[in-house]
DNA sequence: TTTTTTCTGTTGCATAGGCAACTTTTTTCG
DNA sequence: CGAAAAAAGTTGCCTATGCAACAGAAAAAA
């Protein structure tokens, strides 16, 4: 995100000058906010990491998204159509700024230039979410385990300009990920090791085909 | 997408006037655009309907997004990860815009009227392009075809503000959609049938949950 | 209209992968 | 540090779903 950098500049400023958001602080674990209904509420996250969680009606939990440092999330992106529980979730100790989105096109009077900065940059953050989303819906409608994983691996390798990389998740939280089982998750990967795919150590891992 | 009616009153004077922009025709099944490589084409689907699809290493068929009247869609929205066919068929008659997503940011010099509303309203755009997204990888990420199906007609039931509605798909479609077997999707709609959550005669279901 | 193609609906069979139930290893925390 | 909790790793069983192969209906083309 090339905004980062603007956003550090301006973010502290603005926290203090700028009536139409709210800085809050979460510890590991705490909920940071609920998609229940239309609050055209708008969050970005300064500081640690959170999942966008949902269960199922049959108790299956599923990282619908992760977040990290300046990724944006709320219930703008979403329609909540479902019944199910949705919900961010702090990974690790989080900073969290929350605006309605309303306030985004309509700036405020003191004209906070946070506010100005986020306006012209919002096309370009969505954008990346869209690139982003798109890349998920590619390897969520792929059809086996294998082309899941492995194409995730070659994303993750594009991403480090390198075959060999480390999982962002842990192997419990990868599976949740990719909405499969976390025991035929690991039978996959192994098969993967032995038929000299994929080589693995802890959460490195190392593309061997191409 | 309420830009629309915009879109129709400035489209037909910005392709004779702007020199950013082309507009094409395409027939049914024709090959709109392919996603190669970044050339951050951007395209507006003006009239007809289309698919972007894709066919992976087993020659299974997904469709990846589906488009209808003033869709935008284009390279600019995925990272190229894999190696497989990426493309976007017309599934009808189509008209297209295209141009490049740089000249949306650097307005044309003409000053062009359409490029200024796209430039306003694109974030309200993609906005709505996030919304679907995030809709479309909650479905995919559901576990069984059951809920996939459930899922998507609550969906179209919510979107219909009825719990009768048309499949916009043909089944085959539907199944690609949803990235399952057409057969076993069959043969699940057929138990929805049986056990009453359903009713369906052609291309109309009724919802009787709830 | 007739022919051809596409879509729908159905079924038998095979298997990928979900589920449960463990043990072992690693991490967290008092 | 030691205890407790979480994650990694493994395996057997079984069913949901993919695949193939149809026939009939509907739509498109000729």
């Amino acid at each position: 995100m090339d905004l980062s950098f603007k956003i550090e500049d301006f973010v502290q400023a603005c926290t203090k000058n700028c009536n139409k958001m709210q800085k809050k602080s979460f510890k590991k674990d705490e909920i940071i906010t609920t998609y229940i209904e239309k609050r055209n509420q708008l969050c970005i996250l300064i500081s640690g990491s959170a999942d966008l969680v949902r269960y199922d009606s049959n108790g299956n939990k599923t990282i619908v998204e992760h977040f990290n440092k300046y990724d944006i999330f709320g219930e703008i992106f979403y329609i909540i159509a479902t019944n199910n529980e949705l919900f961010v979730k702090a990974r690790k100790e989080c900073e969290v700024l929350f605006f309605a989105y309303d306030s985004l096109k309509h700036r405020c009077k003191q004209n906070c230039k946070f506010h100005q900065m986020l306006n012209d940059g919002f096309s370009e953050l969505i954008l990346s979410k869209v690139t982003f989303l798109n890349t998920r819906v590619e390897l969520l409608t792929k059809r086996t385990i294998r082309d899941k994983l492995l194409g995730y691996f070659t994303i993750l390798s594009i991403r480090n300009f390198s075959n060999s990389f480390l999982l962002p998740f842990s192997l419990t939280d990868l599976a949740d990920y990719l909405s499969i089982d976390r025991s035929a998750m690991m039978r996959e990967m192994k098969n993967l090791k032995d038929e000299g795919f994929i080589r693995k150590s802890g959460n490195r891992i190392t593309l061997l085909y191409r």
